[in-house]
DNA sequence: AAACTAAACTAACAAGTGTTAGTTTAATTA
DNA sequence: TAATTAAACTAACACTTGTTAGTTTAGTTT
């Protein structure tokens, strides 16, 4: 029974080289290297860089759609919804700043898996909107464009990668509170 | 007297390109191609790779640095240079979708021009958050984390080169409203 | 008409690319 | 002890990379 550890040694050193340079800068004796082997020796555990970059990428978008199904099946309210996704968000980033680099920088060298990426990207990002919406509807959202806020919303998520490495004392229920504070009340005093 | 539309041409389109794929991922015979021409040809108007990227995002860092001079200089209040700031986003990203993505994603391949565009990024962080830190000691921004605040909102406004181009029939002028109220006060009703 | 010039071309380079084939090493299993 | 296996190795491949050198073309200036 392969427990594939190395395989996944292998993976973790990629995204962390693809979260620094991007996928197409870092070459398979950038990756030997850092594991301190030969580019050759790489194959006796993975098929190719492409499927390293699949790996990372795909795994993390299911998570995502995974979390949020679960979170649509809530009996929550949609401002309840959004506090969930947000601590979804720093949850899953936490556990993988250097993966969160590939999916939303080096995405677009999926190749094969691409339109498998793009629809679940897709049906993520309506799914946010149809609960903004919602919100609207009953009446705890304001009635602005449900699409400018969903951008302004998953554009802060989809950073936590750049930031939360930088910022290691703070814990994620206190970061995920803070986000929820701010981009549901705003900044004004 | 030379007034260097072509090489200007060059660089427009390897900015498109550089948006698409990224930086490294665009080859010199990638970028022929998309001018009609050989990659030799390219070197009669620039001198490498390496310095198109070097125009297209010293530029544009040049630009927020003056942008944000202006406002620093002016006589409004902590919201009301956050507003202006919102606004300098927006209107650069507008003109310039394609150079905002190199910004965002390629400034790591900049080589012997690394350090200077850092600095300039780090000044305009810090001058970001010296606004916000002013906000609240005028008590007109909560007292909250100036450092997520800042991410937060940045976070946003480096994120509108993916968005704007989506919505060409949004006005920059109610863009920039709409973001300013959403960043400032927040989508709670 | 002659000279100049901007901008294209062909051909080639040295270095780097992902990947394959076949081999060696050392630890584990039968 | 012999056989097996995981994981490394060397050597090489076909192709792609950014860039240079030298040449041609066609329009403009003298």
């Amino acid at each position: 029974m392969k427990v594939e550890t190395r395989k996944q040694e292998i993976i973790l050193t990629a995204a962390k080289l693809f979260k620094e340079k991007g996928y197409s800068a870092v070459t398979m004796r950038d990756l030997a290297a850092a594991m301190g082997i030969k580019a050759a020796s790489l194959y006796n555990h993975i098929y190719s860089k492409q499927a390293i970059l699949k790996d990372i990428i795909i795994s993390l978008a299911e998570e995502f759609t995974a979390g949020m199904e679960t979170i649509l099946s809530s009996e929550s309210n949609a401002i309840e919804k959004l506090k969930k996704i947000i601590a979804l968000h720093v949850v899953i980033t936490s556990n993988n700043t250097f993966g969160m680099a590939s999916l939303n920088n080096d995405w677009m060298h999926l190749e094969e898996h691409l339109e498998y990426y793009l629809e679940l990207r897709h049906n993520y990002e309506d799914n946010f909107k149809e609960i903004i919406k919602e919100g609207i509807s009953e009446g705890i959202i304001v009635n602005e464009n449900p699409e400018i806020m969903a951008f302004s919303m998953l554009s802060t998520l989809r950073s936590l990668y750049l930031w939360i490495p930088k910022k290691e004392d703070l814990s994620s229920s206190d970061l995920s509170q803070s986000l929820s504070e701010l981009l549901i009340n705003g900044i004004r005093q």
